[in-house]
DNA sequence: CGAACGAATGAACGTATGCGCATACGTTGT
DNA sequence: ACAACGTATGCGCATACGTTCATTCGTTCG
């Protein structure tokens, strides 16, 4: 293994053990990329707002789009991605598709996100 | 008020009272922007990378680059946008800069989101 | 079968975002 | 005061993302 790093940062690197240390717990590509995909699903208004109407029971299409004042294509193409990142299931009645949480603990994620949002925003000391 | 649920989806809204208490149940503008924005800062690689960095300890921006192997400038981009958003800190000393976590519930919100990232991405049920 | 309706999909457009280069800023040492 | 060094910032590029329009798909009913 050659000395990669000082190549990226022409300064002296200050703390090679401190790097060797950070870079040892540094979890795979892979990790990352879905975790950081799993935010990215939580880190748009339009889905968040999806989210929260679906927090209180299942509602079709149409219905999303009433409550958002949104297009149906909109709506249709955010559940598509909320549906791909497992957070929504959907139940197909006749022609009305209902959309439900998938699970529970995707409240659980939007509600910490809350509580840490608002104190940063609200707390401003 | 007008019914403005009905001009935005052509179709017949089917649960009226379903949309009524949805968005009674919808939190303003403001709250849902706050919380989107909260989520969008955990939603890149680079800056989850520098987060996982600093749960070892407090680092300098040269020692960051040199962890994800990416230029200072880029690290000193991302951590602007961390310290906007309250997840870090940072400390100057002499023409040393290090930055550290701010608070202890981002490696919270950073573990709760890893724990269903991958039980999504392992668990293709 | 064909019309009607809800939902899904694809293309296009504007915007936002991450990255690296070049450069400016702030501090230290001589 | 000047040079050196670590860090911050403005700019441009490439790309990703969200929304809308138009169209297609799937189902139901006449």
């Amino acid at each position: 293994m050659k000395d990669k790093d000082i190549e990226v940062c022409s300064c002296a690197v200050v703390h090679e053990d401190a790097v060797k240390i950070a870079r040892d717990g540094m979890p795979g590509d892979r990790t990352i990329d879905n975790l950081s995909d799993f935010f990215k699903v939580f880190a748009d208004p339009t889905r968040l707002r999806i989210l929260n109407a679906l927090f209180h029971r299942e509602l079709c299409v149409c219905d999303l789009a009433a409550v958002l004042g949104m297009n149906q294509s909109t709506i249709s193409h955010q559940l598509r991605i909320l549906k791909q990142a497992d957070l929504v299931r959907y139940r197909r009645d006749g022609k009305i598709v209902y959309y439900a949480l998938d699970d529970d603990h995707v409240k659980t994620v939007y509600d910490q996100g809350l509580i840490h949002s608002t104190e940063k925003a609200g707390g401003d000391k």
